[in-house]
DNA sequence: CATAGATCCTGTATGC
DNA sequence: TGCATACAGGATCTAT
C-alpha cells in the first residue's frame, strides 16, 4: 500500500535509472492500466525524452522533453514500477512496458489489483513556479513538499465539518497520507480518527502535523535503503514494516505507551486501529 | 456546495 | 478437500 513514503523511494529509483533516457516504445497490455488518457499512449510517448521525475503526494511524473506534457503514474494498491533487463521473463500482472533508445533496462508497469494507472497529460503551472499535471491539480501539496502552506491547512482544516481521518485521508486537502500513516500520526497525537475536526484547537492541528511529518520521515529513512539496485521498486513497501508500528494491524497487541489493548473498527470501508486510554474520542 | 457512501480489483486467509 | 466469504484500500463517482 504505497504512500508518500513509498512513492518517494520509487521516485528516487526512477530518477536515477530513466532521467534523460530516449523512449523507444510503450506497450499497454491491459486497458485498466491507462487511465483518463486520450489516444495512443504509445504514440504520445515514442521519441520523447524524460527529463526528470517528481512527485506530488502519491502521484509520481516524468516531464517529457519534446512537449508540455508528462507521463503520469499512480501506484494504487498493489503498482509497481520496476526497472528489468529486456531479457527477464514477463512479470505474471505486467500491465505495461517501457523500452529505451539505448536498449538498456526497461521500465515495467506491474499491478495485481489494477487500482493504480497510467497517463500522458499536459502540464501546467503550479502557482510556485513550478509545473503540475493538470489531472492532479486538485491534489493537494504534501506535508514534504517546501511549499506546503501549515496554515491554509490549518484553517481548511478546522473549518470542515467531519471527522479528523477522513480530513487527513482528502488528498485535496493534504496528500500523501493513506490508510497506514493515518493511523500512526493520530496514535502520536492521541487523537481518535472520529474526533471532529471542528473541535480541534490549533495547536492540536499543529502538533498532529508534526507526527504526520515525523513518521513519515522516518519511514522514508528505513526505505531509503534499498533501491541502490536495478529493482527500483520497494513493492509498497519501505522497510517501515519490519520496524515499528504503532497502531497500524497492531489489533489485540498492546499499546506501546500505555499497554491498553489495541482496538479495530471498521472505517470508510477500511480499518481503523487505535489505543482506546490514548485516542479517546472527545 | 459539502459530506458520506459505494465501487473498482484479485491474491491470501479463514471458516464450514 | 473444496467452496464460499472476508479482507486489504486509493481515488473517483454517485447520492444525499
Amino acid at each position: 500500500m504505497p504512500e508518500l513514503p513509498e512513492v518517494e523511494v520509487v521516485r528516487r529509483g526512477l530518477d536515477r535509472w530513466v532521467t534523460g533516457r530516449v523512449i523507444a516504445d510503450a506497450a499497454v497490455l491491459h486497458a485498466r492500466a491507462v487511465r483518463r488518457h486520450e489516444g495512443s499512449l504509445r504514440d504520445d510517448l515514442m521519441g520523447e525524452r524524460i527529463r526528470c521525475v517528481s512527485r506530488r503526494g502519491k502521484y509520481l511524473w516524468m516531464p517529457l522533453s519534446g512537449s508540455d506534457e508528462a507521463l503520469v503514474a499512480h501506484l494504487g494498491m498493489s503498482g509497481q514500477l520496476l526497472m528489468q533487463s529486456p531479457s527477464t521473463p514477463d512479470e505474471a500482472h505486467l500491465r505495461a512496458r517501457f523500452t529505451f533508445t539505448d536498449q538498456g533496462p526497461e521500465l515495467r508497469f506491474v499491478d495485481q489489483r489494477t487500482f493504480g494507472g497510467l497517463m500522458v497529460t499536459p502540464l501546467a503551472p503550479d502557482g510556485a513556479g513550478g509545473q503540475v499535471p493538470d489531472v492532479i491539480s486538485h491534489i493537494a501539496r504534501d506535508p514534504l513538499d517546501p511549499a506546503f502552506d501549515e496554515e491554509s491547512f490549518e484553517s481548511r482544516l478546522r473549518a470542515r465539518d467531519t471527522e479528523i481521518k477522513r480530513a487527513l485521508l482528502d488528498q485535496s486537502l493534504v496528500s500523501g497520507i493513506g490508510n497506514i500513516y493515518a493511523d500512526e500520526s493520530l496514535w502520536r497525537a492521541g487523537l481518535h480518527g472520529r474526533r471532529r475536526t471542528g473541535s480541534l484547537v490549533g495547536s492540536s492541528v499543529r502538533d498532529l502535523l508534526i507526527h504526520v511529518r515525523a513518521v513519515m520521515t522516518e519511514a522514508l529513512a528505513q526505505g531509503g535503503t534499498s533501491f541502490d539496485s536495478l529493482y527500483v521498486n520497494v513493492n509498497g513497501e519501505s522497510g517501515y514494516f519490519d520496524r515499528s508500528l504503532d497502531a497500524y494491524g497492531q489489533e489485540g497487541e498492546p499499546c506501546t505507551r500505555c499497554g491498553t489493548l489495541i482496538e479495530r473498527e471498521r472505517f470508510m470501508n477500511r480499518s481503523s486501529a487505535f489505543c482506546p486510554r490514548c485516542q479517546p474520542i472527545s
